[in-house]
Order: C-alpha cells, then sequence, then structure tokens
DNA sequence: CGGAATCCATTTAGATACTG
DNA sequence: CAGTATCTAAATGGATTCCG
C-alpha cells in the first residue's frame, strides 16, 4: 500500500497498470490490483480507462491521495534515517 | 502497533502493563505483550521491571520511539480529519 | 494489456488454560 | 500482575489459469 502510493506518488503524473508494476520488483498481479481497488475505493487513486485496443488503464492519486501521499513519504525517509539505530537495537535485544 | 504506540506517546510518563492495556479496549493479552516486545526490540519502546512482589514492569517510548510516535501522530490525524472524506468515497464506489 | 477466478500454503490472531 | 504456551479459526499472499 505504502509502495503504491509512494510510487505514484513519486512519479505524479498517470501511470499505466505495467508502469506501476515494473516500479514495484516483487508484486504479485493480484495484490497490485487488490491495492489499486482498495486505494480507488477509499479514494486515494483515481482509475482511468481508454477504451483503444489493448486496453489502457491509468492511475493517478487524488488530491486526497496526495495529503497522505506526504504523511506516507515523511515516515518513509525516517525509516532510511534511522534504519541504522534500529538494526543496533536490534542487533542488542537479540543477544541477550 | 500505531495504537500502542500513541498509548505511550500521549501519556508520555511510563506506563505499567495493565494500564496500557486498559487504553487499547478490545486488544487481546496476547497481541499487546507481542507487540510491547517487537517495540522493545526495535528500540521503540524501554521495558523496566522493578522486582517487587507483585512484579511491576513499566513502558514508556524511548527518543526514538519518540521521533517516530510524532509521524504517527501526524497521521493519526490526518485520518480524523478525513474519516468523511474516506467515507464519501467508499460509499461513491460502493453505489457502482 | 489489464485484469478476474480459483486453489493452496503460510501467517496471523483470538480463545483458553496455566504460572512465577 | 504480567505474562507464557498451546490450539484453532480466519485472513493473507503466491502461483496458476483463463478472458475481453
Amino acid at each position: 500500500m505504502s509502495l503504491t502510493m509512494c510510487t505514484l506518488g513519486i512519479h505524479g503524473a498517470p501511470m499505466r497498470y505495467s508502469e506501476v508494476s515494473r516500479n514495484i520488483p516483487g508484486v504479485s498481479q493480484k495484490m497490485l490490483t487488490q491495492t489499486l481497488r482498495s486505494l480507488e475505493r477509499d479514494g486515494m487513486v483515481r482509475r482511468t480507462v481508454t477504451p483503444v485496443s489493448p486496453v489502457r488503464v491509468d492511475y493517478e492519486l487524488t488530491d486526497l491521495g496526495r495529503s497522505l501521499y506526504a504523511l506516507i513519504a515523511q515516515v518513509r525517509d525516517w525509516a532510511h534515517e534511522n534504519a541504522d539505530a534500529v538494526d543496533h537495537a536490534r542487533a542488542t535485544y537479540d543477544k541477550l
């Protein structure tokens, strides 16, 4: 979920399904679809279907989604900045 | 997890196990213990055992935990502020 | 291309009983 | 008081197959 929102958030512009998928290595088609659907249902993501052949589907954050993305990005950055501290705490805890 | 950190964060001072438990209605004893243990392992929570009888155990956020709590509190506030928007989006989506 | 549907292994969480 | 241990039910996630 966070990864999906971060992917759409960083990119900014609408992204096709395959494009989102490529940017989240290891995600299964089922999970990505499921996540995008629930984000769409919650009003975080807008899904646009263009009925050409083959069909084209674009995803992008809504305003609501962008406001949440701003917070998620902060948490993501916190995680990067404090990864070492957490690793150290774990190593210390596990040694006991 | 978030609820546990919020409970400890809002309170500020050390809290006893039973006190934390009372502030998170519906949490099972197993889940609370499990959550507190993993938070302790990650360096977010400090656990202090006072060997009186009956034993006294206090939990409180570490500095690292407090820095994460600040972000979690923002997300919690965002959720409160945007609950209506999300509810509306869901109602609209589900009507289709 | 962008999925839906199904099956199955794994994970997770709740209930319950017991303990230093 | 503050847990641990165990069992089971439910939710979750991956792999696979098929479709407009």
